[in-house]
DNA sequence: CTTGTTGATCGGAGGTAGTTATCAGTGACC
DNA sequence: GGTCACTGATAACTACCTCCGATCAACAAG
């Protein structure tokens, strides 16, 4: 036996916007300004959704409003609904007109110099209404991007092993040894990974996945003691250590031409089959609206790739 | 330069409503029936809906009606977008009534004859308007039934390692040696785990996680081969093939005594510390409308098992 | 050719939701 | 302590939207 009359009406999505604008301002003009509506409107949108709910969502004063503890759960709630609606309209945008308008592409910074000339020049020739901008970002920014919403694809090393984001790999590449001139293992093939443990290997700063992923092979080697010494920013400045004669480093196999032709004092050795590589694949979130056209994209890129060093893949690897 | 006109207004509830039902039924007079409305305003809305997104949803013939592709995509949307609004009824119920209507809630076969006098009890005396129905079904069934919308909350045995999945630890409970009265082993404590290499151990039948748990057990101990002669529906079954002497059985300690009770042929040995123990947990969706009610619940079963053999566990553990 | 069924269209009634103008309560400030 | 600025709520009005019943046009089956 129910004390509420009658039977309930559902919310609707603009009430449901009213209530959402005011629990983010906490301000009853602020917020319909924010949706551009008029106060008294936007008023009676949040009484007319706590009468539907059944539930007072805003302690309101004169002076200030706040969120009632069934406010702020049924906020999220609210703001749920709102982001699945966002997503069916960038869906429909996305169906309408497949391959335009923004795509905010997010690229860590020992990929992006040696992969992007490939992927501009396939989204120009391909996709011309594609407006692609590039975000050079370390791997935690552009997760962080990602789902904040402010990056629409990444391009980077995985696997990442993400809940809640989806790669699509690309392709597998070595890492290359490059030497000073002089070294005793220099412009070698066949290099047993065992010798890592026994070189002087410069790295790039914190947060580069590539100094993980050479810290892994590193330890997979045996090596015990964490071989840093000097650190650098980028790939170049790394390249040009290794040129004045500090020690050793490892390029990933798309680096290395661009990177070592700058200099006569380099040699570049390779490592014995299995060499240690490193998978390139681009991300997205799961669910995004525009899955389809990341996919695609990934297709077509990979076909883009036959002519680099790398070890293309399928979409399912 | 968009050849559409003017600015697109925001679809309705009201009009993914009307989509979601044709995309279900494929026929316009069913659907407006299934959502009570008329065939010309469901006809109406769609037509609105498409004509807001600029996609064609549905290929009409006077005859029949397809999803287009673009439908198909939006359909999926459109029916995220209603289930969220779902979640945010149901939440403002929970809300508003907390511990009213129905729980259904699903309980394995090896837990519900020992835990469920328990919870019944506290259920009544505590949350008297809450109506449980009980569900006993294995793992994976309820696991089915929690996700497809069946069930609310499960009551079984974890770690599930279960994506979307919850999990509300209770309590840890050991495991128990059940042999024949004239067995090596009977009633003795301290028993090493090794033992079970030796032992013709009586096991449930496929499915039933408590199989699958002493038979982890058994591995751990360095058993290679599987130890299955007979398998049993019930661990009341299991517990009299026993007392005839075809072998012995792990049993938890909550089935122990009602078990045992029932036949003097059987002797209880208790493994030594630490012993083998499986924990019990609720499991619920992730996000769902009524969690706070269930972590509540947990809370109280907690402090209600008091009386009980096992070892209660905080609500982080 | 007739008939039944399909989804689309029409015209009018009702309600929803928006606007502007105004009210009433509250805290800040001199 | 009184004034004032600012808060959200209310009132009155209007516009639009959505709904319904009735009807229409297209198609398939017999």
């Amino acid at each position: 036996m129910t004390i509420s009359s009658g039977r309930r009406r559902q919310p609707s999505l603009a009430q449901l916007r009213a209530f959402a604008a005011v629990a983010e301002h906490l301000h009853f003009r602020d917020a319909a300004a924010a949706i551009g509506t008029s106060q008294p409107a936007l008023s009676g949108a949040v009484s007319a959704l706590e009468e539907t709910l059944g539930v007072t969502l805003l302690e309101r004063t004169t002076r200030k409003v706040l969120l009632s503890p069934a406010g702020e759960r049924l906020a999220v709630r609210a703001k749920a609904v709102l982001e699945a609606v966002g997503a069916l309209l960038e869906e429909a945008e996305a169906v309408r007109a497949p391959f335009t308008g923004v795509l905010r592409l997010g690229v860590i910074p020992t990929v992006a110099p040696y992969l992007l000339p490939t992927v501009l020049r396939l989204v120009h020739d391909r996709y011309p209404q594609l407006d692609l901008q590039v975000h050079e970002e370390q791997t935690a920014s552009l997760l962080d991007g990602l789902h904040s919403g402010r990056l629409d694809l990444l391009l980077l090393a995985v696997p990442l092993g993400v809940p809640g984001v989806v790669e699509l790999p690309l392709f597998d590449e070595d890492f290359m040894l490059v030497t000073p001139l002089d070294h005793w293992l220099g412009g070698r093939e066949g290099i047993p990974r065992e010798a890592l443990k026994e070189l002087n290997l410069l790295l790039l700063d914190e947060g580069h996945c590539l100094r993980d992923q050479a810290l892994d092979i590193c330890r997979e080697a045996g090596r015990e003691d964490a071989p840093v010494t000097t650190t650098a920013a980028g790939l170049s400045t790394l390249v040009q250590l290794v040129a004045g004669g500090l020690g050793c480093t490892l390029l990933p196999r798309t680096a290395l031409k661009v990177e070592t032709a700058r200099s006569s004092q380099l040699l570049t050795g390779a490592f014995a089959e299995p060499a240690p590589s490193r998978r390139v694949a681009f991300a997205m979130r799961a669910g995004a609206a525009r899955a389809a056209e990341y996919e695609e994209l990934a297709v077509a890129l990979r076909g883009a790739l036959a002519a680099l060093p790398v070890r293309v893949l399928g979409p399912d690897a």
